[in-house]
DNA sequence: GCGAGTTAATCAATCGATTGATGCAACCGA
DNA sequence: TCGGTTGCATCAATCGATTGATTAACTCGC
């Protein structure tokens, strides 16, 4: 007998709430969003939000987790591949990781405007750790000081964050360019131009 | 989230509101700010808010565009110094501003994540114009191409802001210092070695 | 005593959260 | 094989609290 498949298999709800909630919070914010809202979003009720997750916050550290551990498993996947790469294509393949992310990273840059919703912030106990992580790897693979190494990380990483979270059409009108093409090489270029002085010994 | 801010003494009502809001609003966010909190920080009555701001987007509205004028005066009336000053030096300068006005940052970067909270995003019409004015002004200091210096201005202009919004404990840890000076130093060398590259021809 | 400015009191709407009921599998002793 | 039970997941309906906004009355300098 033919199993027959449900036409929208749709992973079970608790992810279905988790992906609802990450593009509607990056957009409008804890604040912002609505209950009613999130669970529209991932078409369950009210109350179903609230029997998975406890209450409203529960929703949304469960989804800051979520998001946390898809950002870090994509960079962990797609590392082997950047370190393998002459630095301008090395950084390229980054920005397309931060773009695919963008939404987990709008998510993150909330966090940090946010000082004070939660009461501890999540985004210093997972995003320092990673950023340390990247320091020796880029020390040995650039042949730098750590130190320096460590301020590279840091300069780099704001700065795709950056340009990640904003909306194309205002990138665009800021480098004075018209199509997405010329927009991804201003990027690149000004990644590759800002990471160079970091390497080159003075 | 509830934030007891002290009640800003000043002669202007609306000017006292402004500044209250202001703070506020970086804090929590436009959803996340009631008009009771705006009330209760600038020390005045509800009703006071709409009778002077129509409503509490009016104040919104209001407040951003006292920040931006802030921004700029603060900018406008530091340029002839920084222009004047050796890179490093300016560079330092051009930081000191950006913390002086963090609290207009915040909101603009704010205004950046909240996609469709205004019809118009303010920032747009208030920052790119603001950037493209020191596109002559770097190129000329700098000797440097029009697009070069326009790349530089996005990318220091980003990566400053960045900087000026993050909380002093999570950078001091991301740059692994310690103090307050560490943590300037850190910053400031950054900035530093993100501008040579733009301005050293390969 | 008039009008700009401010206030307490109050409104309808919406918020986050809870309730009791329902469907549905899996499991149970007989 | 069976009726009965249990626990999980979801729902509509509803709760009290809070929201943004309005009203009508008050204050005070001119």
């Amino acid at each position: 007998m033919q199993t027959d498949l449900p036409i929208i298999p749709s992973t079970d709800t608790r992810t279905r709430i988790l992906e609802a909630s990450a593009t509607i919070f990056s957009v409008e914010g804890f604040a912002g969003a609505s209950t009613r809202t999130l669970a529209a979003g991932a078409g369950v009720n009210i109350a179903t939000l609230n029997y998975h997750f406890g209450s409203k916050e529960g929703v949304y550290r469960a989804t800051m987790e979520w998001v946390y551990d898809r950002i870090a498993s994509r960079i962990e996947q797609a590392a082997p591949t950047i370190l393998a790469l002459p630095l301008r294509e090395a950084l390229s393949v980054v920005f397309d990781v931060a773009r695919a992310e963008r939404v987990g990273i709008r998510m993150v840059m909330r966090e940090i405007l946010d000082l004070g919703h939660l009461r501890e912030s999540t985004a210093r106990e997972h995003v320092l750790p990673s950023l340390e992580r990247h320091v020796p790897l880029l020390s040995g693979a650039l042949l730098i000081t750590p130190e320096r190494a460590r301020r590279l990380v840091v300069t780099l990483s704001f700065l795709i964050a950056r340009f990640a979270v904003q909306d194309d059409v205002s990138l665009a009108a800021a480098f004075g360019v018209r199509d997405d093409a010329a927009l991804r090489d201003a990027i690149v270029e000004s990644l590759y131009l800002t990471t160079r002085s970091f390497v080159e010994t003075l």
